[in-house]
DNA sequence: CGTTCTTGTCCATATTATGGACAGAAGCAG
DNA sequence: CTGCTTCTGTCCATAATATGGACAAGAACG
């Protein structure tokens, strides 16, 4: 039922946006662009060249990399915000960040991505703020991702992490290793990685689904590895959890 | 040196977004899109299918009018916010909406159309609260629209009301009478509407223009019409003038 | 129960997007 | 300087793609 066909274009014009969108401001080599989407240079140059005229990509002068333009957040503006997400989750955020002290991040699934869509600072001293509001991984790369992945069907998860392939290896990645780290999420309940993005860090992370069982979305906590020894992992775990399910709550009804 | 080509169909899927980002929540029925943007209906249909297929576009279940999607404010995350320019207008905004006390809008140009970025309410009682962020309009409609046509090369100005003209009867206007009123804007040297959008309502809007002097934006006061009599209107001109100067500095340096 | 509005689908056609091949620019090594 | 590699940009014959006329069916209205 998916393919509806006659649109090749514009199907590869969004894969182009959602790889420079994985840039954030400061975008993304055009030579990347065509490494990642698979798509011949040509195609990719004359896509991207088409949306800085329609002002939807910005060129930088300095670095002559592609980045997402103006007029995203423009058209953004035609839809309320916050998001329902958002709104469902600030009281969970507020009370987790609360009790458990370390930084804390709502992440949501977009496609093959995870997106970072809110975070809350703790009141520990040592905070892990390498993840930004905004910031995008492909699915599996993070903790958060790879919640999200345990969350949905196996077959399903598959295809999606072959999906993102290509893209693992810059994150020091590969199929098998985020296939065995789904695996184990599965397993625990959760989400977790000992060895988080930067070095030193551990994070823990649940999974929020929709009211139709899709994976929406995933509750992280990021802290320096001491802070999350056996003990303090399953506390933290037990917060997340039932603080996933509220969050649930809130979407559905 | 503009018409790059090779594209048409990524064209016509960003012309059919904006027309949706004017619908807002609400969204737009697809006759509209078609009517609006001049394509065939085939065309439309095959376009915000393959959007909707893509997460660029929803549908709402209960009318079957077509709006802006989730993915769209996903892949804005990826530029900073608050973007350069609200943060540049923020204290001019809160200096003039003090003084003025009547409501406040910030407005850019956005392609052919006018989008509302900021809303500053007043301490007045009566406010004219129409206009929320996000509001989009063919330029030329609004007194802003006015306004930054009137801060732009005539023929340039007289292209884009040629281009928005097809729009214009759903506001009860028509290419002449915008026309008339941008050359009443160029000799008064700000934008103004006696008859605002709403019934019993006036606007008054300055221009404010990049440093390489194309205007992206006006800055308005709307009230109740007897707010607003000769005397105050010179008043409240004054202040925007002199705000709006400011903002072209804070841009620019 | 015709009239007018809407949305959705088909498919032959020609317009459009594609990508192989070529080329210049910039960085680096010897 | 020259050769090597990496990047970006352009051309154009070709194949594949997007197009839109025609048809159809549902919804709203009087």
């Amino acid at each position: 039922m998916e393919p509806r066909q006659g649109a090749q274009a514009i199907r590869r014009a969004l894969a182009v946006l959602r790889i420079l969108a994985a840039g954030r401001e400061d975008g993304v080599p055009l030579a990347e662009v065509v490494r990642t989407t698979g798509l011949t240079r040509p195609t990719v140059h004359r896509i991207v060249h088409v949306l800085i005229e329609e002002g939807i990509v910005e060129r930088h002068a300095r670095t002559g990399r592609y980045a997402i333009g103006n007029q995203v957040p423009e058209l953004a503006l035609a839809r309320p915000r916050p998001s329902r997400l958002l709104m469902a989750a600030n009281p969970s955020l507020q009370r987790a960040s609360a009790a458990i002290g370390d930084t804390l991040f709502l992440t949501v699934r977009t496609g093959n991505d995870t997106l970072c869509v809110d975070r809350r600072i703790g009141v520990y001293p040592i905070q892990v703020l390498s993840i930004e509001v905004g910031a995008r991984r492909p699915l599996g790369v993070s903790s958060a991702g790879v919640a999200i992945l345990a969350a949905m069907a196996a077959p399903e998860a598959r295809k999606i992490v072959a999906a993102n392939e290509k893209r693992f290896e810059a994150y020091r990645t590969d199929v098998a290793t985020v296939l065995g780290e789904v695996t184990a999420a599965r397993r625990l309940g959760y989400g977790m990685r000992e060895i988080g993005l930067v070095q030193g860090t551990k994070s823990i992370s649940t999974w929020i689904k929709t009211p139709d069982g899709q994976p929406a979305a995933a509750m992280t906590v990021s802290a320096v590895r001491t802070r999350l020894g056996p003990r303090r992992e399953q506390e933290v775990a037990e917060i997340l959890l039932r603080e996933a399910r509220i969050i649930e709550q809130a979407i559905g009804g």
